[in-house]
DNA sequence: ATTCATCGGTTCATTATTTACACCGACGTT
DNA sequence: AACGTCGGTGTAAATAATGAACCGATGAAT
């Protein structure tokens, strides 16, 4: 497989859980060899990208990060527009609401607002999404580019809960629904006790680029409460796409108001 | 070479003034075959690192980096410790105040507070500041890990400007000065009309990890306002080492307060 | 105390991946 | 119509990635 791949794959592996790793805890994760990702280490390290902490040798994600995110916030406003978006949403809702954009195979979380009530979804931050377990990844999905669909549909399905689609078909039927729906939803697909709700965020080409969606505690879900946050989730996925300089495939586009 | 740093380093050419490149552009700058460069952008578009406009084929900085930038964020918050610092520098010396970070062989800047005076200096967001030609690079490395010395004084030396210090013996002073000294300055080294002044900020291991400086048109220095930057500079650096959950090594211990 | 496992890291022969060159069609200028 | 440039592709040659063995250090278990 081609090695730069490989070694940015390894910066998968870190989440809000797990902010370092050692040597050998990406080694054995990724199932390179040691001295290979000892290498693939250095390199990122000489750009920045990780720094090893001197001390307990373990690997960090460096500041060169901070320097690309600035950059790249400069030249597309990303989370400064989708932030106050996801505020108002939690708030209409009283659930949390979070926004993930496509980023290689998965989508990467880059904004949550949490509900304030004690009893809510909690989300780590820098989370990857699967596409085909979760309610973002379905809205994601049943509006990309048409390409990803056979390749989600074709790609291996983990099962992440008891009611993870695993079957392709069945994940047909899913993307399907949202599409016709303009949202999808996912009863526990990724984690026990959480259903979420997500509408798609899309690109300047007409293709979704990502997804707003809400998650509630199964616990709280009812018709009504579904209803109301669609009610609040559609105008915001709205303004999330022209905030981001986005623009509605034909079929989605939303009533002028 | 190292497939991974070649590749990791075409984002080195991102900065405030181009926020995306044409494939050829990419093969030009970095003097690598464009077959090599669209395999590597490929594999960094796969781990969302970079992203391909659909439409124009130009590559630019990708979702993903927003991911890792919050994971770093969260783990180690920087920018929110920075900016206040940065924003108090820059009120109370009527300059502009930035922050860098070592990032590879350079200083990645991650955060910019610009003078509110009209005359000012005015820096590009993201900028990779070479260490042997600015204030913050003497700065940082009078004060970095020893053996940096050494590599900084092998490597070569570009000239930005006339006064440069392209010579190493010339360089090894300026580094003893500033080790003396406890700050660095910088008169147009690296732009014209432009002073810098930088203090170090420093890691967990008594090393520098990057730099707070104060830039100014060469038109308002005077020794006066020189001490007056200084002033307001050291207890940034203080604090900002601090902040970052730094110390000081035993030389450069700054008085209690 | 001694063993044992695991850690981070290095070395080196083998091999598989990267590389560069030529080439492609498309687009814009001259 | 000729030319230059663009993004992208195929291929043979060669370079760079690979992984097993090994090292010293550290820490836990016996």
């Amino acid at each position: 497989m081609r090695t730069v791949e490989k070694a940015l794959r390894l910066l998968d592996y870190y989440d809000g859980q797990n902010p370092e790793f050692g040597l050998s805890d990406l080694a054995r994760l990724s199932g390179i060899d040691k001295a290979t990702v000892l290498r693939m280490l250095g390199d990122m390290a000489a750009t920045g990208l990780v720094d090893q902490d001197p001390e307990s040798r373990k690997w960090r994600l460096g500041a060169g990060i901070l320097r690309l995110a600035r950059l790249r916030e400069a030249a597309f406003p990303v989370t400064r527009v989708l932030t106050p978006i996801l505020e108002r949403l939690a708030a209409e809702t009283g659930e949390t609401a979070h926004a993930s954009l496509i980023s290689g195979r998965h989508l990467g979380t880059v904004g949550i607002v949490e509900s304030t009530r004690s009893n809510r979804v909690s989300l780590e931050p820098g989370q990857m999404l699967p596409l085909h377990a979760t309610a973002s990844g379905l809205a994601y999905g049943a509006f990309a580019r048409p390409e990803l669909r056979a390749q989600l549909l074709a790609a291996p399905l983990p099962a992440a809960t008891a009611t993870t689609p695993t079957d392709p078909h069945r994940l047909a039927e899913l993307l399907d629904q949202a599409a016709r729906r303009g949202y999808a939803v996912a009863d526990q697909t990724y984690e026990d006790e959480v259903f979420g709700i997500a509408m798609p965020i899309f690109g300047p080409d007409g293709f979704a680029t990502g997804a707003l969606a809400v998650a509630t505690p199964i616990s709280r879900m009812t018709d009504t409460h579904t209803a109301a946050i669609l009610a609040a989730l559609a105008p915001a996925a709205r303004e999330a796409t022209l905030g981001l300089g986005g623009r509605f495939p034909p079929t989605q586009r939303p009533a002028a108001d």
